[in-house]
Formats: structure tokens, sequence, C-alpha cells
DNA sequence: TTGTACGCGTTATCAC
DNA sequence: GTGATAACGCGTACAA
């Protein structure tokens, strides 16, 4: 302890050699003899030396690293997509640099940070939707993906590469699926008033089923969550199904805008002797593994987590590679036009789960 | 884009002002004009400046950062102690470096990047215990304290900072109440052979159970994972227990090491109809908040997350101050004593969640 | 093959 | 209150 902090230089003394032969040393350059390198070798684990990451990383212009931006690490949603993330990015020889944002930061300000501190070939912002501050965007230097965010209108993201599904498109055909199977009164367990993101999407999508099937909307069975933070959140499915119960409105459906409110809600209706699915048939969204295990197992609109990851990173490499190709035939300066972010842009499709949840009887 | 790198000079040319000023602006120093100040943030908001943290770590001393490192980000048990650091460092003004370490990676190694590349004030290893790479442990600078980590033996540990529950002693509880409850044929869901960690620390207090109720223990009803991955998972729940249903040994309870594999169990005893908690009673182990809205909710063994991850910090930052203190006095260069760490050591409670998966009938 | 000298972007120290 | 300058630890062009 207390020992003179460790440099390149230190080094270089306890060993008797210059401190730019310990550097290449250090970083296998070809042009070092073998005997050498192992004399550093030996010195710098017997003093366990770490070079320094941040002068590194000053000096530097290629880190290999891509950062990939959550909100909200507690959502399982997003943890298989990260294992994806993760596995890609060593395949491809680059360090995965995940940041977990906090509700309250703005994820277009920590992107601009770690692009500097981490000299980030690109980054994937995973769930939240940081176009509003459009700026900032632009100003970051690395490539970038919106990874599983919602796209609420195509011409306002037509400049940027995305990776999602249609969630108003989904959420129609969840609600239209419970039609078919035969249910009037279909609730919606849904996000708060504020909501600008995928939860107002898939309000919509029931909102248009609803006018298709020629039913007025009941804002009796429209439930919103509280707040936005417990949007997503067993205990927002359980309370709000609690209310819908107590409130004494009939309905023989629940469409659970994601999983984790499914959960609670199933929970409810049982605690209430509601049978499900016979009295009221349920359906989540995400299809998340644990649906499986549910009792009963949960019917739910599933989306492709592993694809949308693996595209998400296809996309963002590819923007890497053409960045560099953009940089060796002189910097062009210009930016990118809406018709040749197309090829970045993917919308992917959900697909029914069909578990026990819910009952078809038409 | 393209446009010259954006450091301190240019933003420095750009507003007539140097490059010391600029910086002085920037980090508040307590003599600068408002005058000149608002000039310099008026140009770093036109042009999007963001300070190089490299370059800026690099010359600090103190970065006021603390890094908390866990093993498999997946785990539901870890995000909610997770949030508790959070708060807790943005409190003590520190801010949080959630560093996620993949299987294969070494804890230790890691941290000691982490160290030199942040100049951490203080490490949290969460879950995983590196105390196998003592040697590594010995040269990281920051303290560091181990969270929800199995102490082995308290004499191997004596010299480390932890927080934890008893899983050896919870784990016999856990069982102790199980034939308090009238049961007789107790099966476990465990982790693999291989296991050196909580999962066989569970298991020994299972057996420790067994012992003291003058019971051999039956193989057919030590049900291991297949893997080390595998273990804490729905899907090893599942499997284990379909296994041992399969397997036509009798049994009226099942010991689940972790509320994540009880959930898969929970399931596969309802694919065979068989009746809980009246047949067989299940009991996990975590006390996770999902538990509650399992049908049937999941009686387990809960853990003070949120204390636990609380007395982490505290000891951390305890550590931390002393670390400052001792540096002022002259660097003693000696390394801490048993006697000293034993006030950076907390072994907490856990307490029997009851509810619905588990029925007393004595 | 190895050593010397310089610069990466920032902040602290010292002059003014 | 502000500006010049050195230094943080490292990698590399250049010289040897």
């Amino acid at each position: 302890m207390a020992a003179k902090k460790l440099t390149i230089k230190e080094i270089a003394k306890l060993s008797g050699i210059s401190a730019s032969t310990v550097s290449r040393a250090i970083n296998n350059h070809y042009d070092i003899s073998p005997e050498t390198k192992r004399r550093v070798q030996e010195v710098i684990d017997k003093y366990g030396y770490v070079p320094n990451n941040s002068a590194r990383n000053l000096k530097l212009n290629d880190a290999r690293n891509i950062a990939v931006l959550v909100k909200g690490i507690t959502n399982p949603f997003f943890t298989s997509m990260i294992k994806v993330f993760e596995r890609e990015c060593t395949s491809h020889n680059y360090s995965l640099v995940l940041e977990h944002v906090e509700e309250s930061q703005d994820m277009t300000e920590i992107a601009a940070l770690l692009e500097k501190e981490k000299r980030l070939n690109g980054i994937v912002f995973l769930g939240s939707n940081p176009i509003q501050s459009s700026e900032r965007l632009k100003r970051l230097a690395a490539p970038y993906v919106f990874c599983s965010v919602a796209v609420t209108d195509r011409k306002k993201f037509s400049r940027y590469a995305y990776v999602s599904i249609d969630d108003r498109r989904e959420a129609e055909a969840v609600t239209d699926y419970l039609f078919a199977c035969g249910r009037k009164r279909i609730a919606i367990l849904c996000a708060d008033r504020e909501d600008i993101s995928i939860g107002s999407l898939r309000l919509e999508g029931y909102l248009n089923s609803l006018k298709k099937h020629g039913i007025e909307p009941d804002p009796a069975l429209i439930c919103r969550s509280a707040s936005a933070e417990e949007t997503y959140t067993h205990e927002n499915g359980y309370q709000s199904t609690m209310k819908l119960v107590r409130s004494g409105t009939a309905f023989d459906a629940i469409f659970a805008i994601s999983d984790s409110i499914a959960i609670g809600c199933l929970r409810a209706l049982r605690e209430n002797g509601i049978e499900v699915p016979g009295q009221v048939s349920v359906v989540g969204f995400d299809g998340l593994p644990i649906g499986k295990y549910l009792v009963p197992s949960l019917t739910s609109l599933r989306q492709p987590v592993e694809e949308m990851a693996e595209a998400s990173m296809q996309a963002l490499l590819a923007m890497i590679a053409e960045r560099e190709r953009e940089e060796e035939a002189a910097a062009s300066g210009r930016s990118r036009t809406a018709g040749e972010m197309k090829k970045y842009q993917q919308i992917f499709s959900g697909t029914m789960q069909e578990r026990e949840s819910c009952r078809k009887d038409m």
C-alpha cells in the first residue's frame, strides 16, 4: 500500500528499460525482442501494473468501443438484448460499454460524455427515445442506432437509424385477436396520460382496433398507470386491475401493454375469484420468457428480441464501416439524407404467443 | 460533421479567452467574473462542447467515483440493490460507475482496470466472490466491499469487508420451517456439483437441518442444476422438478434455493396436477418482489436487500473516509489487521415471508 | 531493436 | 480576474 503510483516510467526504471520500450512490449509491437518483452512482463506481473486507460484513450484514436445506453436496466425485456450485444461486440472485436442511465438523466448528454471519454465507435440507444434533444444528437460524432424505441412517426425518424416493432400495429393486432376470440368488452392497462412513448402508441393501436370493430371506447375500460415510473410494474397491473374490478364495470378481456403489468393483473383477477381465461382473457405484450412459467401461462405478443438486437448491431457496424470509408475518402462533411438512412431502418413484426391466459371461444 | 475536434482550446479561441479561464468557468471556480462565465457558457452551448473526461481524469486526483461490479445483471435480485447504490452515491456526491462483468471475465482484473481509468474512490463487488484471486485484490488501491457474497468461512474473510446473509444458517432455517410445517420428504433444487458459492452453502444448510432432525439425506431428493450458468433460472426449476416427479420419488415439499428456480418449479408441479401447497409445499429463497404476485404466491426467505445495499455503502464510505485520514497523517503503509476489519463486516438475517405456496399442517 | 522528444486535453500553479 | 506554463501517463515519429 501507499506504494508509489505505478506508471509506465516506474516499470521502465524497475526493469532498466526505457518507457517507450515498455509501452511497445505491452502493446505487442512487432519490433520488440522476445527477451525484453519477457523481462518487462515479469516486472509487470511482479508489481501488478495496469496501464492507465485515461492516458491511453487520450492518446489513441480507435478504442474499438461500442456503448449501449439503457434507461431502466431493471427491465427484463432489455437484459436478453444486452446478452446479444455482448456476444456481437466481442465477435467483432469491440468492447461493450454498458451504461445505465437514470430516469432523470438525459441520454444524449451521457452519450456525449461517454463518446469523449471512451472514444466510442458507435452507440446503441436502448429503449428510451432521445430524439427530442435532436440538436445534441447531431453533435454526436459516432454513429448511433435506436433500438426498441417508439417510432411515433416515420417521417420524424427518417434521418435516424432504428430497429423496432410497430407498436401501434401490434397493439391493434392484440386487440383484434381478443375480438376474434369472441371477447366484447376489452379493457386496457396502459401508461399514464403524459406518456408519449410506446405506451401511447399501444393505446392508439387498441383504439384503432375498437374503431375498426365499430365499438365506442369506454373510458372505464382504459386503465392508466398513476405515474410514469410505475407504469411497467407488477404493482401497476395489480392496482389497476383491482380498481377496474371494484368499479363494477363489466369486462371479459384485458390487454396489458407489457408482460410485467400482466403479471400483477393475473394476480388481482385471481384474488377476486375471476377465472382466467374463462371469465376474463388476458393478453400481455413483449413475450418475456417468464410468461411460459406463469400460472396460467401468459398469452402475449412476442417481440423478436434477439433478432432485433442483432439487427441493431448489424446496422451500427455497417454505419461504422461506412464512416471509416468516408474518412479515408476525405471527409465529405455532409449529413446523411433520409434516403441513405433507409437501409439502417427496420421494423420487425411481433407474433402472438398463444398460451393459457386467453381462450378462443367463437 | 467532420468539424475540427472541439477542445477547450478551441472554445478559448472562439470566445477570445484563455484556455485556463474557460476551464475555470466550466468548473465553477470562485474567482471568475459572472460576465466571462456567461460568455463562455454561451460558446459552449452554441458549439456543444463536452470536456474530455479522459484528460480530466488524467489530471485530477479525486474523481469521486464509486464502482459497482456485478456478474449477471440479469439477476433481478441485484437490480433493487443497484437502485440503492445509485441513491446513496448521489446523496454523497459520488458518481456511480456500474460495470457489468461477463461470466468468463475476472472481476478483480476489471476492477484494477477501472480503478486506474476512473480514479475510483471505492469498489463494491456485487454477488460474485473474487476472493480466490487474493493477490490481485491486495493490489487494489481503493477500498472495496463484498456485497451479497458467499461467506464460506469467516476466517478466510476476516481481512475483507463484506455484507451478506448467512446462507448456511438461512437455508437450514428454511428446511426447519418445512419440517415444522409437518413435511417429511423435502426435496431441494440446488446448484451443480462444482458450485463453491452460495449454492453449496444453501445445500449445506439443508443437510444440516436434515441431520438435526435425524433424517438421512436421500440423493433422489437432491436435484442439481445441469450447469453453472443455468442454475438460477426458471428453466432449471422447471426441468429439475419435472425430473423429480417422473422419477417417482415421493416428496411433500420442495426447497428451491432461489425464487427464480421456484417459479419454474411451481409451473412444473401444476402441469403434473400436483396441488400446492396441499400435496407439495414450495419455499423459495431471496424474497423477490414478484413472489407476491405469483399464483400461488411464493413463500420465500426474504433477504433484506435494501438494508444490505445500504450497509455496504456505509461500510465503503467509512473505509474511504478512513483512508483519507490515513493519507493526511502520512501514509502508514501497513495493511489492515483482521480486528480492524470487523466493523466493516456484517451478516444480516433473513425473514420467512409466509405466503400461499406453503401450508402449516401440524 | 531501442531510446528521445513530443503531444493528446485538461487543470493547478504561478505570475501579472 | 485572467493568462501562460507545466504536468498528468501514455504512444509514436524520429533518431540512433
